[in-house]
DNA sequence: GTCTATACACAGATAGAC
DNA sequence: GTCTATCTGTGTATAGAC
């Protein structure tokens, strides 16, 4: 019972925070230990690099987003309820922990160059997720059809988060699902 | 006729590739410099700062895919080739220059902080022509429900271009055309 | 208009004490 | 484990000569 508990899980949360708000690579370390209220050597002997500390940050968010997608299928009425579920969960999602510019992952992959481990290793986690999940939702709605459809709304589910960066951000999701629902058909 | 002539024309085209390649932020000044042969001076002389130079890059580039975009329109049969052209012009958009990363107004949005003038008045431009002209072009296939499919082929063109930061980025656009055939209607 | 050389700022990371 | 203080590299931009 310190006074100061948790200094691992207050790097965390302080780096998850302002990576969202304004992009990991725009976010100088610094900054991260401010709002922490830690020393630059704790950071290092923690996480060794600003790099192992963004990796950890989109591991506990991957973690976290899994959840909240999880938990919006469960609300869901029925089959396409739950196929199109994903948008609820983008803004669950949204709801939770600190507002974020875009996708965490998307700006990883793009803030990183395509080599770098970091970035690529999250992203394909993610599309991987997403992929997966989308083609087992898909499955009493399109049957045979559910590869393609989870691919037809992989696409419009990066294309929500892509709308994020355009003018109108906030309307991103919304017009997300508007493009989903005319995809999915109304009844299996 | 001196001997280094059109040095504008050398360091918009050296920064287009390289920013296109990598990103314009993860892209270094001298970078720009040593593949157009300039002093850093002469850059600053013609375009103030680096974010100038970016800003003229993404103007040029704009201007391109205007183009490109306009003659594969031209080129297509019929009034619903004509919508879908618009994938036809991300391939061909994608020959003509240097190789990129993914899109370079995207990129210019997520890497600058959203009050940054030059980041949002690019990607405003480019979501501007798009709209405009996937409502034009879907008027003679969905009349009335022109806006609203523009609207979704947008999400659609959005996430294509966003696919290519996920694994199999080189499936894409493929992947983009195939979801927009489904939200098209066959036949007017 | 273009060059060489350099100033200035800041980011990521570490040394060594406690 | 955590802190204070600092080192080092690199990035943008400019001064001043030609």
């Amino acid at each position: 019972m310190s006074p100061r508990p948790d200094v691992r899980q207050r790097l965390l949360e302080a780096a998850e925070e302002l990576f969202a708000a304004q992009g990991a690579s725009a976010t100088p370390v610094d900054q991260v230990l401010g709002r922490a209220g830690v020393a630059p050597a704790t950071l290092y002997a923690h996480f060794g690099s600003k790099t192992g500390l963004q990796a950890a940050v989109l591991e506990s968010r991957l973690a976290r987003w899994d959840a909240v997608w999880r938990a919006a299928v469960e609300a869901a009425a029925d089959d396409r309820g739950r196929l199109l579920a994903v948008f609820d969960a983008l803004e669950a999602f949204a709801g939770t922990g600190a507002p974020s510019r875009w996708c965490a992952f998307l700006e990883a992959a793009a803030g990183a160059p395509p080599e770098d481990p970091i970035g690529a290793a999250a992203v394909a986690a993610d599309t991987d997720l997403l992929r997966t999940r989308l083609t087992e939702l898909a499955r009493p709605v399109a049957g045979a059809g559910a590869a393609e459809l989870a691919e037809h709304l992989l696409v419009v589910v990066s294309g929500a988060l892509a709308m994020r960066l355009r003018p109108g951000a906030e309307h991103a999701v919304a017009r997300g699902r508007a493009a989903a629902e005319a995809l999915v058909p109304r009844h299996g």
